[in-house]
DNA sequence: CATGAATGAGGATTCATTCAT
DNA sequence: GATGAATGAATCCTCATTCAT
């Protein structure tokens, strides 16, 4: 999807990551950048309009590679639960493997119009991966294994439940005193199956 | 709790706090703040030693102000369940009402290393809400009305089922077209107890 | 017509009128001016929205000044020829007193659709000053002591004749040998009085 | 007289003209020469060995053939009249055909101590153009024909007549309703001569 | 308290020029 | 001859902060 990217060009974008994701849009320094990149900065500007469109480019590129990753690490199976499994190992993977990840998500969806945001939106939706969890969790209900609940709402609950504690990390962290998140983030897998499993089912 | 404030120094907090909630730290102009405040420039500075400073005051007031009106709304209750309900009610409301909440919330959390971030993380923990449901629930299990779970766990979970969505909306509505967020919250509510209650109950 | 100017404003006009007219508005450098201006470089953009927006408002200025300057010098009278001379006077003396006039006109001159040339037509036309002497020379053929010529190529002659020299004066110069300029204008506006008025009566 | 030049320096040099006439030296920019030519940026500095010197090039080039086409036009006859027609129609001629030709003069004049614009004086001088006309005139005056004015006054007039319209235009145009740039030139060309000659004509 | 003016240190972007291939 | 990439020195403009009044 990004072939034939130049050293330099490639350079400038990890490096651009960094900074991104440490001080945001407004607060990255070009000069910073080009330092990291060891490149001059003029050079940012030979590969890129602006700081605002290497900016996007970044998000465009980092996005889509955890993207892609997420959807070849999802395990296709016909068992509900193990595709619920696949998922939850692969949002932790995500954002473990990717610590710029939370951080460059967070301050865009603080920017309310983003466009970015909107291209986020997009890619997730045209992954495939949200549409395909509902219409199996569709058919256990229909299945009579689940009980009949709204499943958008439910399968909203299901995402936040495993995504939103990298996002707020910081704050739950405190508040509950977690001290290895390594482990938290390891129990909290089986917790969650544990209560959205006993939330939907039907015994 | 902040008492004497004068007229202009209101008015600059207030248009501080949707200055930063808009653009961030980095982002902001104190021109804009002045701007907006209808003050002059100088006098941000005769009231706040910095831009900063500023900010870290409107973070403070803010969720000082938010907290505050939180816990005097949670109905106190014997019944877990109305507890729940209760504070579902909060967080809704909380967000709901203070729309540069969630903004300012994720800028901060983007600060990786953010003084603020501790600041708003001990400001609910010493509300005692966490506390406050997380023994009622305690209880609950002591009692035999609820499963044997992860306490901790569980509570994160329902928090973020709660908190979560607001957070992430703008990713959420485009992938699942929500187009009436108000509707979608308010179903939303019920739907998050359903799941949790039914997750947890012994039946 | 531009009232209470401060003191700054007017310094960094006038270092801009300078500095404009031995680069050009592409070759100006704003930091010069600053320095010409005795003022740090921001305050010029305290003042001026931008390096094009001053070097508009010096034009303006600068244009207007000496027009005004020549409306008030035109000598009204009946007679033509003193009409003629008051004229040949008036150029003589703007050209002369303000050296930086030529160049900024010859700028604008060259940047085809300039508005600057524009906005300086208007300002010549609104003075009134060519139709001030259009008409009076309409009048001497209808008295039959001029030929029936074309009157606006007429006087389109005879501004050249006066305006050209300043602005060819260093290519004339060099052709002609003219060594001391000063005598040259001054034999010149006899020369060009004698030349038109033979060129026109009827004898 | 610029004998064996590639095929690319030619587009170079083409492309320069147009660039520098539309913006002059200081706003002239390397990389749009270059595109303009359809070269790469790097090959103007193995034709030229920098911004300054390719202007220089172009100056001398376009101005020497202007001057040697106007050489060969001018039409060598005995009557002054003939000859004085002949000029005129060279001159207009030349600006008519050569859009750059003004520009680039206005600008060369613009900058005062300029070296292209003692070349332009010396190829002007050196054409033998100037003093072709002004010792037919001087002959006429010997020989009774026209009155003993002032001949480097009356034959500065003359030039400016000439050619000051085309440097003025944009001013004159707008002052005086000219919309038919065209047409007005045609008759400029009869006006001229018939001010003149009965300027300097002995009746 | 309040303001208009002033400032120094950046900050993004540009541009003529050069280099390696 | 020709090119894409690279560079250093500007260049315009901004911005947090301060000062005189």
């Amino acid at each position: 999807m990004f072939p034939e990217e130049s050293s330099t060009r490639k350079r400038i974008l990890t490096a651009a990551l960094a900074e991104f994701s440490e001080f945001g849009l407004a607060g990255a320094r070009v000069d910073r950048i080009a330092q990291k990149a060891g490149v001059n900065k003029a050079m940012i500007y030979y590969h890129f309009s602006s700081k605002k469109a290497l900016h996007q480019e970044v998000i465009k590129q980092h996005f889509s590679r955890i993207l892609t990753a997420a959807g070849q690490t999802v395990t296709v199976s016909d068992r509900f639960e193990d595709l619920l499994k696949s998922f939850t190992e692969v949002y932790a993977a995500a954002f473990s493997i990717n610590p710029e990840f939370v951080n460059i998500l967070l301050r865009e969806l603080a920017d309310s119009g983003s466009e970015n945001t909107k291209m986020i939106a997009d890619m997730i939706a045209s992954s495939g991966l949200p549409k395909q969890i509902v219409s199996s969790f569709q058919a256990g209900i229909e299945q009579g294994h689940f009980r009949p609940v709204d499943v958008r709402q439910t399968f909203v609950s299901f995402i936040l439940m495993n995504v939103g504690y990298f996002i707020l990390a910081p704050i739950i962290d405190k508040i509950w005193d977690v001290t290895d998140r390594d482990q938290f983030v390891s129990e909290r897998k089986e917790a969650v199956i544990d209560l959205f499993l006993h939330g939907v089912k039907i015994r």
